[in-house]
DNA sequence: AATGAATGAGGTTTCATTCAT
DNA sequence: CATGAATGAAACCTCATTCAT
């Protein structure tokens, strides 16, 4: 038993091994700037190795992509379903971890967006691409997590009900993935004027929570 | 002189027609995707001349994303200056050519995007990166023509005052960009509850003027 | 004993349970478009086993072809020791076999193609290539067989006796040979002009039966 | 005008170059057992430009197979037009090129067989498969002049007219064809016996010949 | 100025074979 | 005995770039 274990074991070793490798490499240098001849070399490990291991450069890079998004749905998961339960109070809890999975994981997010720039061809049911409709399904339920926060608020009355709950979820989607894509001038325009990319970031969700909030709370409410 | 005129004349031609080959094959595949082959054949010319006019792929690349962001900048000179001149105004028309431009140029937004991507080594002074800095300088400008807009405004008191302009400005710039990625599952939610476009759009846009505009006129004007 | 027995015929199971995998794959693909993966997956074992049983995949395809060759050798033996003893009736025995081999086990006919076809170094006594002078072997000895049967039929007077038995005998085994090898393109022309295959090889085999027999009798005989 | 007709003769001639230098391999050692790398080097010439000029190893080999097949037809023409024009004395025209052919080109030959033994996938009509319709069409070509031959042959009384003419002209095909295949083991008896191959094949032929003559000129005529 | 042939490094992938367990 | 992970050479092919003309 023991040493069928520790061959299972070795085995993963060796997988996380390469797909950390790769993913480091990835996070760098993109998707196409990576060869597998680097991935192997940083693994220290021969390439022939690393197509045992994963039937293509694709596929490595698919699982990795998968990693990060499990990854933040985990986060979400657990961000929601501890702490303040009350409508703002789980919206500010996604909020958080939207930041926070930006901040700790900018790798994953930005392999996420080269998976998603339409440079891979996704939908043909080609077969063993599992890891695709993997990561299509938990960017889909991520999705449906915000439609129903704001859904509930909405019902509550916390939110703002001059919106269709689809259309509100699908901007505060926009706004927040926005403070995500950091983009690199905006990092440049706060260091020049000293500004801390904490506070700005509070502001930032701030402002995203007020429309998210009922403004015109006397205002009869809508039909859709 | 009208020989060297002609030749100068058409040295030009070459040039343009080079460069929208190169452009609208960019535009749908990539940067990494497109090959000088592709592009030579495109533009009906011999790989050489392509080779003969520019460098490199990387500039023939960084020349097309100038064009696209003299262009945007262009777009934004001239929304700014023609029409209502108040300050909501302004940044009514600032948020219309954003829309406008990401709508009718997506292609340069894409390559925007990739150059600013971390993909491309820009800041090694190697030699003859006019372009990059060209590009970099844009990009600094728009930044400050928002900052101005807003600075402006809250100093009229149409804007909120509880936030420095940069600060503002930055948010601001953050909110309106991302409408401009028009990230694919975005699109699918869209399409999947029969919601147009054009009306999310504008909803989206008069959440960001309501959270421009003084939310709370009789606080007490901050310092900061 | 029986401990030992057991194990014996164990090996010789998993022996006939590689080979067979490997046969029908060849069979499907032929040598080259093979690999050994495949076999060891066909035939449900690791990789490393078939090495251990097989020096080499060429060790392997050898023994299968070696299979084959005996296969037909002793088709042919059965054939002419058993039914119609005069001289046309052996030679028309061994017809019937060919074509009877050559239809049922197209696969080893079509191995046994590739491995005279010089795509395989078999003269150098390198080593253990017993399977190689094996196959050699059963060629020659069928070569003498028909050279037998037209031997003893010449000097019965029932076959032509204007040519040498060695000569004969090779000219015969072309033409029987040459059945077997089912030209795709005849196949077509077959089947555009509705002719059965079977009334065809009818036909062929009496036409070569014609050649081997007597055709000018009263000729005198002639010297070689 | 020298100066492009310089240029097209260069190509041309590195054409021929790669083709003969490819030619020599695949000739010696078969399609599978040949390299891109080796035919580069063989033709002193780096890989690239070997793709330069042929997009794939399949398509170099095509042509020259191509090549090969256009060569045999033509010597089939020529000798069908010239000489003795009786209906026998085109059919010997006829043995003797496809014995000739083999002689001469006998790369050619194996390579033909290589191309016609299922190893490449030919009906797909991917596109730029130019070659081998070609291939195909020559192929079908020369069955269609034998037919013709022997179609004339029966109509005049000379050939055997108890089998259809197709009928008649595959079986003939089959045995010439079957010559052309100098099973190496026919060799090895050839020379164990001390036979000549020239005076085998010449019996060889006149076989063929008695086989397509009418044997029974008084048995009445079929109809089929 | 323009061409396009030539290059060769580098990319992904396959595969027979070895070897520690 | 049997395993299957590991290897690394070699396969096919791409592509940015150079250069003689």
């Amino acid at each position: 038993m023991t040493i069928a274990d520790r061959k299972e074991r070795e085995r993963e070793e060796r997988r996380m091994q390469i797909i950390s490798s790769a993913e480091s490499l990835f996070f760098q240098n993109g998707y196409d700037q990576v060869s597998m001849d680097q991935i192997a070399r940083n693994a220290e490990l021969s390439k022939g190795t690393i197509f045992f291991y994963f039937k293509n450069k694709e596929a490595l890079f698919f699982i990795i992509v998968l990693q990060g998004i499990r990854l933040f749905h985990q986060m979400v998961i657990e961000a929601i379903n501890s702490g303040d339960m009350s409508d703002i109070g789980r919206f500010r809890s996604l909020s958080t971890v939207v930041v926070r999975f930006s901040r700790e994981y900018p790798g994953y997010l930005s392999l996420i967006r080269q998976f998603k720039s339409g440079r891979f061809t996704i939908y043909n049911s080609d077969s063993e691409k599992d890891e695709v409709t993997e990561i299509i399904w938990y960017t889909d339920e991520m999705t449906r997590i915000l439609e129903e926060i704001i859904r509930k608020g909405i019902q509550n009355g916390s939110f703002r009900s001059d919106l269709s709950p689809v259309e509100l979820a699908i901007i505060i989607k926009i706004m927040l993935y926005s403070i995500m894509d950091k983009h690199p001038e905006i990092q440049w325009t706060l260091t020049e004027h000293g500004i801390k990319e904490d506070v700005l970031i509070n502001h930032y969700l701030e402002l995203v929570e007020s429309v998210i909030c009922s403004p015109y709370p006397n205002k009869e409410k809508q039909v859709y």
